[in-house]
DNA sequence: TCTTTCCTTAGACAGAGTCTAAGCTAGGAT
DNA sequence: ATCCTAGCTTAGACTCTGTCTAAGGAAAGA
């Protein structure tokens, strides 16, 4: 039984198996999918699934707080069932990968009172960039 | 004269009149626009301007490393012309304003060794949020 | 089993950005 | 000053992501 699944639940959330497909999709990926990735990986299980439904159900769990969007490249978006809010993401600019990876301190602790502009700031995250090892020229 | 048309010269670019009134639209800007937006404001001084010649002039000016391309929403990009490359952003949660800061530290050096999955990191970009004066609850 | 409400579906639509092929022009060569 | 040519600009078609619509289907409580 998938975590997310169980997470799910707890929301008083219709439990169809579409969404099912969708949601053990997105818990066993160990990156993080787009849209049409997880689409691709669920017509493997459920051929007759239907865009619209996996665009609605991934915009609802990211509603629900269970699974966070991300937006890196501009073009498609990205899902990370992962809850766990102090998390950064390190990307490669060659083949689009992306990892969840932490870092020794609070990013919040590095933007000094004077740069600050007035705001009440409350959230920091750090986008990585690099080349995985598959991508880095060969040597 | 603009700074920014200054820099692009010094690439050996071509220069026509199209390509100096998005630079121009560029570096006036007190934010950072989309492309869209400086189609339209580019339209207002030559109305014969094409979209396509506006997205290619700033994919080169982004390639020729003299505007950064921001993305934040995940609909549109945002071009920055400003150069300093270790300048990270803050945006308001409210209005989505977006402000250049400064941190006391390259991020690069919080990323441990165990973390890195393997990869060259060569970039590391924060985007902090919370909200600005104007935003923030009065008390 | 019935009923109601919500979900799923195919396909049309929308927004952002890219590509194509034809004509035009900046800037060096003459 | 004029010519040439590489490279720029243009309109509009196209692609890619994602959303919407209307009709039929199915989960879950009565």
């Amino acid at each position: 039984m998938s975590d997310l699944v169980t997470r799910l639940r707890r929301h008083q959330w219709r439990m169809t198996p579409q969404r099912r497909v969708i949601a053990e999709t997105l818990e066993g990926a160990h990156v993080h999918y787009t849209a049409e990735e997880i689409l691709d990986r669920a017509c493997e299980r459920m051929p007759e699934i239907s865009r619209a439904t996996v665009y609605n159900t991934l915009n609802e769990m990211v509603a629900l707080g269970e699974v966070v969007e991300l937006n890196f490249d501009g073009r498609s978006k990205r899902y990370d069932p992962n809850v766990d809010h102090d998390h950064h993401h390190l990307i490669c600019d060659g083949c689009g990968v992306t990892k969840d990876v932490h870092t020794v301190a609070d990013p919040l602790e590095w933007l000094p009172g004077d740069e600050r502009h007035g705001f009440t700031v409350t959230e920091a995250s750090i986008t990585f960039r690099g080349l995985c090892p598959e991508c880095a020229p060969a040597r």
